[in-house]
DNA sequence: CTAAAACCCTGATGCAGGATTAGAGTTTTT
DNA sequence: AAAAACTCTAATCCTGCATCAGGGTTTTAG
């Protein structure tokens, strides 16, 4: 015979795999050896069951998991081969864009750390311009200002539910935000009906999804919900007092929240804004 | 209290998660219930304790570990938070361009299948167009049809550990095939010192990348490594009765290469083919 | 030839992030 | 007061191995 029969070690080293690796796949039935003594149970491997286990790692790098590439293995067939090949295609194409939103998702923390370490104090009042935005917007049927964080909580809830339920991946959830009609604001009517988050530019278009157009705004800086009203009012006032012209809404943007700090509440960063016209 | 204390069956269906996922984070310490009952051990969560676990869910969606997190929520560092996030991104694009490949690989493998089930019969001879090819080519000390397929398989492997060692992916080698000189062909002399494997086009170029013309080819096509000295005469036997003029080296292709029918040895199916010169 | 080194065996446990189940206790509803 | 609905702990399962522990086998060195 030419077949010069290995252990299970020379056998693992040949392949590259580790030993208990070969014996896993023997315990399964995709690599049995081709002989095993009974006396001893050692196993002996054939040179020509490489060409086997080269199919076994071929088809795990193509995702394949053991119990699938076993079903192949014992039926021979080609067109579940097939069948197989073009669910992993679709499955790693899923995976690929789970992944690219991921990523996304990742880039706007680290960006929204950046902003939270640079972040000005509390109290400050600044005229910036703030490029166009995006934003999915859920209407609600309370007004959350006359309540308390629990109802903020519940509708928050049902703005996460609604995302589910267009289909859109949760990961969007990070960052959301309120918007006060520009008459309430003026009159410091605390009255909102709109929640909303920022999504991406390239996020498809919808009855919910309102563009906010970039432009000069004032705002203020605070860090927590409860202080909103007086904020409001003081932005209000600069605005009076600097003679400027507010030509849009008034929106609550919630800048960072990390619910790392206190376990109790949460805690964020917020920035109070109104849109101005110069001119 | 304007706290309403929710048992654990409300607070999972109220996040929508799972009941076991909310005793999982409890024992591991992510999110501990406000209150317990000494008695009954009953869980009770409060409506503040969404906020935390939505940041629990959202760092989860950002691919981190439930270990990772409590890390983050123990500390409550804005640094770890951000060198997480830093790794995170990397992980994520490292894991994109692995599926990248893997999808690459996948789509190899269905073209290869449609090919073998649309393949002629053993021993046809053809003449066709086959266009440019990128080839990673391996040189060996032993010429291999000197030997028994366990040389092959020896020199198979040292081309896989050749190519792990460039830091190519693996998932490369599917199709590997032969190079034979000209001259040697013409006049049946079975030498091959070059193993090759093929590459894609955007393969990065390389001492042993070789770029193989596009031209006509005559063919024969067969299942077996065995009768490839045999098919190699029938071809050169086919082109000097039609006249043709062999203008490069022949190449023994590997076209597909299923080990799952036969558990004992390679099966495949193969191209022996020459590049033709006309005119 | 014998002792030591190197190998091999089975079976158990661990990893992550839960799902599921069993058996027993608690709360709420009828 | 009984039944239904809920909760508890603890165990087991999933994947694809890695890593023991405790005990046999084969090979090599002296």
């Amino acid at each position: 015979m030419d077949d010069k029969m290995m252990k299970i070690g020379e056998m693992a080293q040949f392949n590259r795999v580790s030993i208990p690796t070969l014996r896993l796949y023997d315990k399964v039935g995709i690599l049995k050896p081709c002989y095993t003594d009974p006396e001893t149970n050692y196993r002996y491997y054939s040179i020509h069951q490489k060409a086997r286990l080269d199919m076994i790692q071929y088809m795990k790098e193509l995702g394949m998991s053991l119990g699938e590439i076993r079903e192949i293995l014992e039926k021979g067939d080609i067109e579940l081969i097939e069948s197989t090949l073009i669910s992993k295609k679709r499955q790693a194409k899923e995976e690929i864009a789970q992944l690219q939103l991921r990523l996304g998702a990742i880039s706007r923390a680290i960006e929204s750390v950046e902003r939270f370490r640079k972040a000005p104090d509390c109290g400050m009042i600044t005229v910036e311009y703030i490029p166009h935005r995006k934003v999915y917007v859920m209407h609600t049927d309370t007004n959350f200002y006359e309540h308390d964080i629990s109802v903020y909580e519940e509708i928050l809830e049902d703005l996460k539910e609604n995302l589910i339920g267009q289909g859109l991946p949760q990961v969007y959830y990070c960052n959301a935000g309120t918007i006060l009609e520009r008459e309430d604001f003026l009159s410091l009517r605390m009255v909102s009906h709109e929640i909303f988050i920022f999504v991406d530019d390239n996020f498809p278009d919808h009855d919910s999804v309102r563009n906010i157009d970039s432009a000069m705004y004032a705002c203020i800086y605070l860090d927590s919900f409860d202080d909103e009203p007086e904020y409001a009012a003081r932005l209000l006032k600069y605005c009076q007092d600097h003679n400027y012209t507010i030509s849009g809404d008034y929106i609550c943007e919630v800048l960072t929240e990390f619910n790392v700090f206190d376990s109790e509440r949460r805690s964020m960063f917020l920035r109070l804004q109104v849109p101005l016209k110069f001119r």
